[in-house]
DNA sequence: TTAATGACCTATC
DNA sequence: CGATAGGCCATTA
């Protein structure tokens, strides 16, 4: 079944290797800027695992969700900085280096 | 179909 | 500057 997640997922899949990005802005690049709750949403459910790099997708804190039990956050810190991602000392991404801008 | 929920963001007090 | 409330959208029950 087809659903505004696609989209979502879509968007998500295509960010790079090593950067991050938010979900309003995940949200903003699927259509509309609203759906940030959708985002959170669509990787909630997180219907594809493997294939939906959840951990690359933050808030706009460029911390993790509170919620994130794909793996745990101390999974997706490492995962980000296997990629090459920089955290900084309180735990969040450098969104200022890493933030996926679309392109 | 209506009502309720959600890994958010922005604006206001 | 810190905290609170609201809003928007789609999915699920």
């Amino acid at each position: 079944m087809k659903t505004s997640y696609d989209l979502i997922y879509d968007v998500v899949m295509r960010i790079p290797r090593g950067k991050v990005a938010t979900y309003g802005l995940v949200a903003n690049l699927a259509g509309n800027r609203r759906w940030a709750r959708v985002v959170g949403y669509a990787l909630h459910v997180n219907p594809k695992p493997g294939v939906i790099p959840c951990h690359r997708v933050v808030n706009r804190f460029g911390g993790l969700a509170r919620a994130f039990a794909f793996g745990g956050v101390n999974m997706q810190r490492t995962l980000l900085e296997e990629e090459g991602v920089a955290f900084r000392p309180d735990g969040t991404v450098d969104l200022e280096k890493h933030l996926w801008t679309g392109d």
